[in-house]
RNA sequence: GGGUCGGUGCCCGAGCGGACAAAGGGAGCAGACUGUAAAUCUGCCGGCAUUGCCUUCGGAGGUUCGAAUCCUCCCCGGCCCA
């Protein structure tokens, strides 16, 4: 099998290499023929969200030239929490919760890599750390570890001025981590672990504890942390929200996630997130920055994302749906269009005949289909001018009557700009 | 174990017996402008109810007409000492 040489260009040109160990050395092995890498990541969440998704790919893309990734879900290291870009200590997750994430997040790793015939494995640190005993670590892995060294790194030392501290526990990360890269070298030959900059610390202690133990020499790359367009570190809010599990996030709200994508970062995350060539990245970008009103940028990221992550039918209904929502009036919106619509937004049912004859009060209607947290929350919205039905701006005492239902069964509701869902009839 | 400082709404952070649902900032939400963008400006931002009521300031008690604010005990964290 041979490998594409290029890889550690590409993805310096994507701006996904921010920093690796001796540069010449690893491209120079990454040309030598194919290398297992591996990339982890806790269960800290039900879910993995975009900003796991960077990593996944990077395995996938060097899968794709040619090497054998490993996808690690940390059912060990989520248990002890890592430090690691947080201010303070994690809350321990139990082990019930733990084991439901592990399941989660590999399924979702399975999604994004080819592991026909063993061309990409997938572990669980859980399976070669569990049984470990203390005492063993502490003699074999420990005794190759200065405190020295752990504490100068950055991670510890913010928590070491902060008010909080940090546990043993969490200290105690790097080792893990560290471990876990020599185990995998031992076991199936890893030799390269990549990361996102945060990890970066923990990746040179694994590079270290192995040069130690093995007298051997592996490598570590990693990316920059993503950032907002004004260069702040990017909240969770903006990122960390976005789940891949349908369940947490709906293919329609993924998709419009990356609709909504800043003009300046359209470029940055056609090459990060998706596996269009180099070329086609500049060109689509390029023809954005022509044009960006047509936000074509923003809809050809959305559709390549969405396609890695939840296939191709699912993106069509994406598209679809926002298409009827962003498009015309949703009275002009056939059937089957509102149907789609109905399957991708949040939806609660529709009021009963004599309700509507009546008049529904929108107020509870919106605390139903979750667009609104409270009923406070949705007068508000109301009295701000917020709130639509069926496309139409309505005012305090907003009701929904009979007329208002469309095709028999559908009533769609928007707050702001783009919070949208559909009070749905049998 | 001793001393000391602290634990406030999504986050940070003021408040230190009444005017406190609690300053200010951030995040978030909505409006205007737009391109489902950015920047900017404006409003909102515990819950329920038409003046009002209910639940919040680590936990449990207590003092008081009245407490986030005072007292007691407990829990959790920082720092210093042993």
């Amino acid at each position: 099998m041979t490998t594409d040489p290029t890889i550690l260009d590409d993805l310096e040109a994507r701006g996904l290499v921010q920093e690796t160990t001796d540069r010449a050395a690893l491209a120079e092995r990454l040309a030598a023929g194919p290398v297992t890498l591996y990339f982890g990541c806790d269960p800290t969440a039900p879910s993995l969200h975009v900003g796991n998704l960077i990593g996944l790919l990077v395995l996938r893309r060097f899968q794709d030239a040619g090497h054998r990734p490993v996808a690690l879900a940390g059912g060990a290291t989520g248990m002890v929490g890592d430090p690691s870009g947080r201010s303070e200590e994690r809350n321990l997750l139990d082990e019930e919760t733990l084991a439901a994430n592990v399941a989660a997040i590999k399924a979702q790793m399975a999604r994004l890599l080819d592991f026909d015939g063993e061309r990409a494995l997938l572990v669980d640190n859980r399976d070669w750390t569990g049984d470990v005993r203390l005492l063993d670590f502490l003699r074999d892995i420990g005794k190759h570890v200065t405190v020295n060294q752990m504490l100068a790194r950055e991670s510890v030392k913010a928590r070491l001025a902060s008010e909080q501290g940090i546990s043993f526990t969490e200290f105690s990360y790097m080792l893990l981590q560290a471990h876990d890269y020599l185990r995998l070298h031992e076991s199936l030959g890893v030799e390269l672990q990549i990361g996102g900059s945060d990890q970066w610390g923990n990746i040179l202690s694994g590079v270290d504890l192995i040069r130690r133990v093995r007298g051997a020499t592996v490598h570590g790359l990693c990316w920059p942390l993503l950032t907002a367009p004004d260069g702040t570190k990017l909240g969770k809010t903006t990122g960390a929200r976005v789940w891949l599990d349908p369940e947490l996030t709906t293919p329609y709200q993924f998709f419009q996630h990356w609709m909504r994508t800043d003009d300046r970062q359209v470029e940055e995350f056609l090459a990060k997130f998706t596996l269009l060539p180099m070329e086609e990245v500049r060109a689509v970008a390029a023809e954005h920055a022509e044009h960006p009103e047509r936000r074509a940028g923003q809809r050809r990221l959305a559709e390549e994302v969405t396609r890695l992550v939840h296939g191709e039918e699912a993106t069509a209904a994406a598209t679809a749906a926002s298409t009827v929502l962003f498009g015309g009036s949703p009275l002009e919106a056939g059937p089957e269009a509102l149907a789609v619509v109905a399957a991708e937004v949040p939806t609660a049912p529709l009021p009963g005949p004599d309700e509507l004859a009546a008049g529904a009060d929108v107020v509870p209607l919106l605390v139903a289909t979750g667009l609104a947290s409270s009923k406070g929350d949705a007068r508000r919205a109301i009295d701000q001018g917020g709130v639509s039905v069926n496309g139409r701006r309505v005012g305090p005492g907003a009701v929904v009557r009979a007329e208002d239902v469309l095709h028999g069964r559908y009533v769609l509701l928007r707050k702001g700009k783009k919070h949208y869902a559909m009070l749905v009839g049998a």
